[in-house]
DNA sequence: CCCCTACATAGGCAATGCCTATGCTGCTAG
DNA sequence: CTAGCAGCATAGGCATTGCCTATGTAGGGG
């Protein structure tokens, strides 16, 4: 017996249909879907040749729908609910800023930036879920071109051409020193005051190592014989507290310093990293990045440079 | 802003949506929906106008469903799943009397007629689901037409033009008599016999009243009188017993009995009914009541002669 | 008995779904 | 660095279909 084609039943028949068993009349089903009753009719014979079974009984004076058609009927109008949920899922979606937006932050900025940033987006994006995940400048990359994060945040400059990105600030760096320190009581940093001092660093894979060793070298200060590798930014601070080196913070790192060191910012020209927000080139929807890139300008932390 | 128009949408549409977003790539979907790439990447464009929403995003070397596609496509899933299942139900109906049918049948039957039937349907179309219910004539027209079941058998004659019908057997009648009635030692009854004779009749809306009361007419016997409605043949068979009158019962009916009665038979001609296997003449599938009628035909109980 | 209501059929037109051919972009190998 | 290649987008054309109006037909009611 030849098998049935569900490939040429389509959602229209099934409306139809739905209709029909409702109405129990072609006439008023056809006015109900807003077709002529010659169309519905062929509509729902094409059906019931498709299906090959009768759908409904046509009766003298009024249609009823047979067993299978009462089935089938019922299964259709589980369809087109789902197809409505189709709908509102994608009116829910086409909202910019909305549903869930992960978002990968590095290290060195995360745990001074979030708690400022996640109250903020709250208020101005209510229907976004944000997921965050504390991730190494590699690490993050990885995870947005493997579309297991959406955007990220982390310093530039950014060598990946698939990557787009829009600055959000600039963060200047200040120079960590232990309270008793011989630099602590200077207004400023000058790179030459850098001379001789050991310089605590993260571990590798965090920009912000990177950055440092930068510094250092513009500054001329040897490095080449450094062991630390500090695991963040708090083991950083413990460390210079302990008076066991000196170390480069990020302006938002340095705000709450208090306890046995002493943040010193750096006379001009100040090194700083330059933050951005950053994502996919081929995410469809960039509008909703640069929306948010703005906004995370407007509402730059005090202590950085906005962009 | 513009609401979404899920009629836009088809069917065709979400295959290759789902496709898309288990091949990852155009090409590969296109040939596992049997179409070309440029259908595909048309369709899914189209889909994506319709909802107003990118679906996937279009990378350099493959494609991933944005998070809002995903969710398109689960429910496509479900809406493919609902349609095959519509399939089957199709598939199903399509065989020939399977499904559930629902038949009426006498009271005056019935009960004789069942504990025979039931057995020898079961196991010739194993696939039908029969549900009966005992009805009187008119209960059983009425409820045959308002579609409250599919098809009866009762006696005939049948003046409903609506109402197509297939004849089964011929139920011979016999007269009941207390074991020591006069008439109890006759091999046979004549309509003479009649004559005098107390016949007792079933309650108003009984066809087999009616049947019973042509006989009388036909043999002359004065019937004007009676003042006993039994609801039911057993109650008869028990008044019968009590020597409270005789009463004509049906072959069927009549096979049973023992207990202080005697069931004899006619001289001919023998008064008798026809049944019948009735159904709508509307009913899409004629073919299937034909075919039970037949069935019922060639499985006729002992003591009816066959249509 | 005729009319009226409701479904089926016929014919035509615009829209669409699918095709092949071609363009464009980004990767990769030499 | 350039050329070739792989894969999606675009263009144009053809067959199909979905819907329309007009008309046919059958059953029920006045």
């Amino acid at each position: 017996m030849a098998k049935i084609d569900l490939s040429a039943v389509s959602l229209t028949e099934l409306r139809y249909l739905v209709a029909l068993s409702e109405e129990h009349s072609f006439s008023k089903a056809a006015v109900s879907c807003g077709v002529s009753q010659p169309t519905l009719s062929e509509a729902i014979k094409k059906l019931e040749a498709t299906l090959k079974v009768p759908l409904v009984e046509r009766g003298a004076k009024q249609i009823e729908p047979t067993a299978v058609g009462a089935e089938v009927a019922a299964r259709a109008r589980a369809i087109l609910d789902g197809l409505a949920s189709i709908g509102e899922i994608a009116e829910r979606g086409a909202e910019p800023l909305s549903g869930t937006l992960s978002l990968g932050v590095i290290p060195s900025l995360s745990p001074y930036l979030l708690p400022w940033l996640l109250p903020a987006l709250r208020r101005r994006f209510p229907r976004l879920k944000l997921v965050f995940r504390e991730l190494k400048t590699q690490e993050l990359l990885g995870q947005l071109l493997a579309h297991e994060i959406d955007a990220g945040i982390l310093a530039l400059p950014l060598h990946d051409a698939s990557i787009a990105r829009s600055p959000i600030f600039e963060e200047p760096f200040y120079l960590l020193v232990g309270e008793s320190h011989v630099l602590a009581k200077k207004k400023s940093i000058k790179e030459a005051d850098l001379e001789g001092e050991r310089i605590l660093l993260l571990d590798e894979g965090h920009c912000l190592r990177d950055q440092a060793l930068e510094v250092c070298r513009r500054a001329g200060v040897d490095t080449t014989q450094d062991d630390f590798r500090a695991t963040s930014l708090e083991t950083l601070r413990h460390m210079v507290a302990a008076n066991m080196g000196v170390t480069f913070l990020p302006a938002l790192a340095a705000r709450g310093v208090k306890t046995k060191t002493v943040a010193l910012p750096f006379a001009h020209p100040q090194p700083s990293r330059k933050m951005a927000l950053c994502w996919r080139k081929s995410h469809p929807r960039p509008a909703d990045h640069l929306t948010l890139a703005q906004f995370l300008r407007e509402q730059a932390p005090e202590g950085v440079k906005r962009a």
